[in-house]
RNA sequence: GCGCCCGUAGCUCAACCGGAUAGAGCACCCGCCUUCUAAGCGGGCGGUUGCAGGUUCGAGUCCUGCCGGGCGCGCCA
């Protein structure tokens, strides 16, 4: 069931053609003037510019023509040749009941469905998730919430940093620290199933085993050493390895559920690791990986480049696998596992250029169609300073920290205003919670992707206006009154439209679909954001000016219940889309 | 130096293939709780869209130049 301006376009364009002017020219979008018109064909204008003519008088042809449709209270030429459409109240009504039975809350599904693979977050073992995770964990599982619901076929794929030299780097550090470790033995084994270090241990070990490396050469080289021998497969090394991976993950699935955000696959570079061997192989037979001052690498120029892109670096003058050629055998492990037609890197924007080489050198290879590969680039987060965000130390912020400190300042919110008094104990620290993600997704999701913003925890928390915590009061509210209504046993029923804020409130659920849409094909979920406030706002407009429970007539209450429960279920909609949950009370 | 992104109200951000009067939130001022959650609603104040040209009937949006900011430019990921 497509939306309103769809099938008005579909109108003006047979106007159009009828007139011998092109179809497209129908194209209908809502008004710029509220005050005017619902909705708004700026057609006429391009036409006369084609046909050297008046617009004014095209306009009015095409006015005529529509007239007689009946879902129109008026049609009207205005300014230099808009052509101004106006429903009836009837029209919108008829609208707004399809939305209310339609299990998609008024959305389309695409037409041609992919499987899309979202790569997004990149965790790392042994490293606590700082705010530089943030971003990305946000905006990516929020787009693939948005391809799932708009009908393709997605997985999430955490991306884990597993491998490579920092996992040479801990085995290093945990032998120091306790050189008795069986895993530590060059045998085969068996060695225990119980892992000898907690994520706490390794958050400690690696930042001082990184350190040292800078300036220790001795050191620098052991940990080189333990890398080769566990990606030849040392079982004790494997052994102590997986170890690392396992307890890291698990920390991390817990964190990252807690934010709403949940993985399909926990791919590591490991897994990329053993198709490196045969890629180069292969990239070689192509001709396409060659020797270059001791370094292999792969030309990814072109003819036509505004400058010169550096070439992809393979494997480098040391020997060892960049992480490019990581990223490449990842596509072919990705292929392998999951046939995707489009693989989106939800990655920060800085590493434009690195993807534009790896997903150069892949076409080249042939290794996916042309296309399959796309950047979903992102700004960063900065703090009040306009810098990229640092504790008040200076250093890295703590993802956790910053959640704990969101929840501090959701829970104080929540006690000032006495909102959730009547809440138990474990409901109002759910609450807080809640309260806690919505404010720290919406104000990212708001933003366009593209552009860096500021990260202001007391006005992302001071929960007024534009904010997470408005949209859940909103929702909080509409549940409220839904169950007063069950209570007094107030029923829904059709829905009757007349006053100007229920016409409002239908006109901006209608425009759910093309914030999905916008969303879909820009990569950019605040178009949804923004649809979501709008959704908000309209209804607490209309709140405020429609009684429904004590309204005048029987019909109108019914209808009004009808509004509030088609409301609350695309509001929950988008928000499900934005990943944020509604609590029930607050 | 070259390339990419950005510059919109005091602050933080929007703006649908170029369209009417550039919109929200915060802050500030005024008003609204004996009625469904006032974290709300209504009203007001606030703009030469960095600057200068160009294309167009029409430019925040497209083109050129300049100014200012961020980022990236061969063996870290």
């Amino acid at each position: 069931m497509s939306d309103l301006k769809t099938r008005l376009g579909e109108a003006v364009s047979a106007a159009f053609g009828a007139e011998g002017l092109p179809h497209e020219l129908g194209r209908v979008t809502a008004s710029d003037r509220p005050d005017l018109a619902d909705f708004q064909s700026n057609g006429a204008l391009a036409a006369a510019q084609q046909a050297k003519a008046n617009p004014r008088e095209i306009a009015e042809r095409v006015r005529m023509r529509l007239a007689a449709d009946p879902r129109f209270a008026a049609v009207e030429v205005a300014g230099p040749g808009f052509i101004n459409l106006k429903l009836t109240d009837a029209a919108l009504a008829e609208r707004v009941s399809e939305i209310s039975a339609d299990p998609r809350n008024g959305a389309e599904t695409v037409i041609a469905p992919r499987r899309v693979l979202v790569d997004y977050a990149g965790p790392n073992v042994a490293k606590a998730m700082h705010v530089g995770h943030l971003r990305s964990s946000i905006i990516g599982e929020s787009i693939k919430r948005l391809f799932r619901f708009r009908g393709d076929t997605v997985a999430g794929d955490a991306h884990f940093g597993d491998w490579g030299f920092q996992m040479g780097l801990l085995i290093t550090a945990v032998s120091d620290e306790r050189p008795d470790l069986p895993f530590l033995a060059e045998g085969d084994g068996p060695f225990p199933a119980e892992s000898p270090v907690t994520l706490e241990d390794l958050e400690r070990l690696y930042p001082l085993a990184a350190g040292r490396a800078k300036t220790d050469i001795e050191y620098r080289e052991r940990a080189r050493r333990a890398t080769a021998a566990l990606q030849d497969r040392r079982p004790g090394y494997l052994a102590l390895w997986r170890h690392f991976v396992s307890v890291t993950r698990t920390a991390l699935e817990r964190e990252f559920h807690a934010l709403g955000i949940d993985f399909d696959y926990w791919k590591g570079e490991s897994d990329a690791d053993s198709y490196l061997e045969w890629m180069e192989a292969d990239l070689r037979a192509k001709g396409l990986l060659i020797p270059d001052q001791g370094a292999e690498i792969v030309r990814i120029a072109r003819e036509g480049d505004k400058r010169e892109l550096p070439p992809l670096i393979v494997v480098s003058s040391e020997g060892s696998a960049m992480y490019g050629a990581t990223d490449l055998a990842t596509i072919l492990d990705r292929k392998a596992s999951f046939q995707p037609d489009l693989i989106l890197y939800v990655v920060d924007q800085r590493q434009a250029d690195h993807f534009e080489q790896v997903f150069r050198a892949a076409y080249l290879a042939d290794y996916v169609p042309q296309g399959t590969l796309e950047h979903i680039g992102f700004g960063t987060m900065n703090g009040t300073d306009g810098k990229p965000f640092k504790t008040r130390e200076g250093g890295v912020l703590k993802l956790g920290d910053l959640i704990t400190m969101t929840v501090d300042k959701a829970r104080e919110r929540l006690r000032e205003v006495g909102l959730g008094a009547e809440l138990a104990p474990a409901e109002f620290e759910a609450t807080a919670h809640k309260v806690a993600v919505a404010a720290l997704k919406f104000a990212d999701l708001s933003n366009y992707r593209g552009t860096s913003y500021v990260f202001d925890l007391d006005r992302f928390t001071s929960f007024e206006g534009k904010t997470g915590p408005y949209l859940l009061y909103q929702a909080v509210r509409i549940k409220s009154l839904l169950r007063r209504a069950d209570e007094v046993g107030a029923k829904a029923g059709p829905i009757l439209i007349a006053e100007p804020a229920e016409r409002d409130l239908v006109l901006t659920l209608d425009a759910f679909e093309q914030a999905l849409a916008d969303a879909y094909d820009k990569r950019a979920p605040n178009a949804i954001a923004e649809h979501a406030y709008r959704l908000a706002q309209s209804f607490s407009k209309f709140y405020a000016a429609c009684p429904v429970l004590a309204a005048g007539d029987e019909a109108s209450k019914r209808s009004r219940i009808s509004l509030a429960q088609i409301t609350l279920a695309q509001l929950e909609r988008a928000l499900d889309v934005l990943g944020v949950e509604t609590p029930d009370r607050m």
